[in-house]
DNA sequence: TGCAAACTTGCAGTGACTGCAAAAAGAGCT
DNA sequence: AGCTCTTTTTGCAGTCACTGCAAGTTTGCA
């Protein structure tokens, strides 16, 4: 009964994690996050306080639900990339690639964690402190592929614009719904690439 | 009793809150972070553990202790910069002259900083989470020099590259003592303003 | 000296988070 | 199905950050 796909337990634990991760969100947009305890998102989910934890290392880490394998993905991605790619433009599309993906298997989740975000703004940020190991990771890899020494500060930079990036477009994403989070991440990251030295030019069109 | 310098009052209050600062990040350069209680804190800068949720409202801002009037008053030099000052050099300007005065205060602190945040580099992001308001208010600042619209991403972006180049610029600095902290904060700003499309030259010296 | 405002403090309480050891599943074997 | 080994779940006890409240204490000012 060992199938290369899953085992039961296996299924399970994802279900497990996702119902966890669920019921945090859900609550918390609906009650406000600090009006939620643990405990009663764990009797959501149908399991002991105990196992939340066993689950997820904070509150903070729940209500968000970043992917862990998230970080080595897209280092693998980054390192597989062409030679002729810049390292810019392999952070860019590893980045994209993850969000694009994230978005289309739990656009109602990103929804209802934009509610809450709206009112604790911290918690995005607070929820990418823990990724340090990742951007680790990341940095390293970008590290590599443009040749500099490990003491050079633009990797680290590339990497925590990348979150930075994120960060903003889903704040400003809060703010009304006409556009798409993926585009405003791509167009933060653009605005990092190209330099914010300069004022950009500012499109007409929005609500 | 009013002078117009401060009051007894004032200069107590001052004290007190440097002296949980400074017991703060000693205790937590010495034995670590986690192991030093608030109550242990309070103790060493003779006051009860009340009076230090009276000065900060957690433990991690009492590590960082950032200076709340710091966000008003970059706010407030951006928005007097002269008119052909780009928003971005107005608001690099204001950042590169908060730290240096930071540093020409309390460059000791930091040195103790230093060990604490080599172990614990979550904690520099964490400390910026809760600036939320302060970031609020220097995009908006920045907004208004720049002429955008109050959902454009630029301000948002600009501001949080501002945090984010400090904290990068942190963690390489605590690689080594070869640097000032200063110059790397306005690397950091630099490669943002040109953009990170590119690979920068690597300069060679350092160790 | 005396009063009001600003600070400090203790206390009791909530809730996140941890280590530990026992109970409950799942997996694999016969 | 029965048995055993491993993984997960759970309860429990404990620590510690943090909060509201209702005194105390100190300072500012007349």
């Amino acid at each position: 009964m060992n199938q290369p796909g899953e085992s039961l337990r296996d299924r399970k634990k994802r279900r497990t994690r996702a119902a966890l991760e669920r019921a945090t969100v859900r609550l918390a947009a609906e009650r406000g996050y600090d009006h939620v305890t643990v405990e009663e998102i764990a009797a959501e989910a149908d399991v002991s306080m105990r196992t939340f934890f066993n689950y997820f290392a904070s509150k903070d880490e729940a209500l968000i639900g970043a992917d862990p394998e998230a970080g080595p993905r897209m280092a693998e991605r980054i390192l597989a990339a062409a030679d002729e790619v810049t390292p810019f433009e392999a952070y860019r599309q590893s980045v994209l690639a993850e969000i694009t993906d994230e978005l289309n298997s739990a656009r109602d989740l990103w929804l209802l964690r934009k509610e809450v975000l709206m009112q604790r703004p911290d918690l995005l940020v607070r929820a990418f402190a823990n990724s340090a190991e990742s951007e680790q990771l990341l940095a390293n890899a970008v590290g590599k592929r443009a040749g500099l020494p490990e003491s050079h500060l633009y990797p680290r930079l590339l990497v925590a614009a990348g979150s930075t990036a994120f960060r903003c477009a889903v704040t400003r994403w809060a703010l009304d719904d006409n556009v798409a989070l993926g585009d405003l991440v791509s167009e933060a990251l653009d605005l990092f690439g190209t330099g914010l030295a300069h004022v950009p030019h500012h499109h007409e069109g929005g609500s």
